[in-house]
DNA sequence: ACGATTTCAGACTGAGTGTTCTGAACAAGG
DNA sequence: CCTTGTTCAGAACACTCAGTCTGAAATCGT
């Protein structure tokens, strides 16, 4: 109706980032995202701009929604083991999932328009940074606390984390077996706590 | 000229799956891949049959040169810790170079396609597999002469290895400062190996 | 010398897409 | 009731691309 738009921003901007999520930027249309936001074709422009602006706001909606959720009690100053852990848990958790399969939109982002596109690939290193940031003072605070022993420094762990969790993200998204994903992950986090 | 093609299988295989490895599938256009090897439109779908088929057979291309290289003695039946180290270091000097900006192939085959395009699927998977499996044996064999103790198992050892490159390659094609990745993949390693 | 054959360059087709534009529908305010 | 503002549905436009077709060029075998 004319005195109110048919779609909802926010929730238009989940469903517009779940359809770039599982068939990537090229593969989704304009019309696709009318079709399962509600919106018309016409609505999207005058509310976003262009494509390539609602892909952008899609990947702020993943970073603040997502990753925001995902991450939770590790962002705060003092996390230390236990949030790590905690964050391990959310991960494991996720990877039986349906969303799981999907692997991580920053991987995808990253991957497949990052090299062409800076605008992109900045806001994907910027979540990628905020990501090592939170596991880096964790692992600090570990160590502080005595808590976690090792030859990495905090720095180093984090680094070594957000890797086989990326690595995870592609092979779930390839169609590798669950399972198999989350020991390999579970595994991952093992060598880094105990070394 | 009529009587000879104008370009060489296997020289055009290898430019084409360099120009699907840096544009992806949808971004590469037959003109494209005409242009940079010199073969026309028409010879390429006369050699090749299609687009999709010529992204599958650089796909083979790629795990029959690039990943049998990077593998190399790791592959063979009694590959153990030296033939490890040696693929970590191979990993290590290629993260600086140009193609390293690239990642893997197999990544973004496995992300951009594999959801949707079974054939690319299976490729990848196999490929994972076999990388997979060199590293299970080399560390298997390593246990078996005493130079490797962990609690991880080769197989875990292994999944857990490959994820990490996989996390790198994501990190390389995203952007990420080299140094910084290149570290995170040799503490992965050196994480396994003294575990 | 001349047909047969192979290959190339370029035109063409048909489909799909991002984006813009037009006209209609409809509530709110005077 | 009529104007105004907002939104939508669909047409229209310009462009790209995969895949096919046509005609010409050129060498080989005879």
């Amino acid at each position: 109706m004319p005195w109110e738009k048919s779609f909802d921003r926010d929730e238009a901007l989940r469903e517009t980032m779940m359809l770039f999520w599982r068939q990537g930027y090229v593969e989704t249309s304009i019309s696709d995202i009318a079709a399962v936001t509600g919106a018309s074709r016409y609505g999207l422009y005058d509310e976003f701009g262009d494509k390539h602006a609602l892909y952008l706001e899609a990947l702020d909606h993943y970073g603040d929604r997502l990753i925001a959720e995902l991450l939770g009690p590790l962002e705060r100053p003092d996390a230390a083991l236990p949030e790590l852990e905690g964050y391990r848990d959310r991960l494991l958790a996720s990877v039986g999932t349906e969303v799981g399969r999907l692997g991580c939109f920053l991987c995808l982002s990253g991957v497949d328009l990052g090299p062409r596109d800076p605008e992109v690939a900045a806001k994907v290193a910027a979540t990628f940074k905020r990501v090592i940031s939170a596991l880096t003072r964790g692992f600090r605070n570990a160590r502080a606390d005595g808590s976690w022993r090792s030859d990495l420094s905090p720095q180093e762990a984090a680094e070594v984390i957000a890797a086989a969790v990326q690595g995870a993200a592609v092979f779930l998204r390839s169609g590798r077996e669950p399972g198999a994903v989350a020991r390999g992950l579970k595994n991952s986090f093992a060598a880094v706590l105990r070394s």
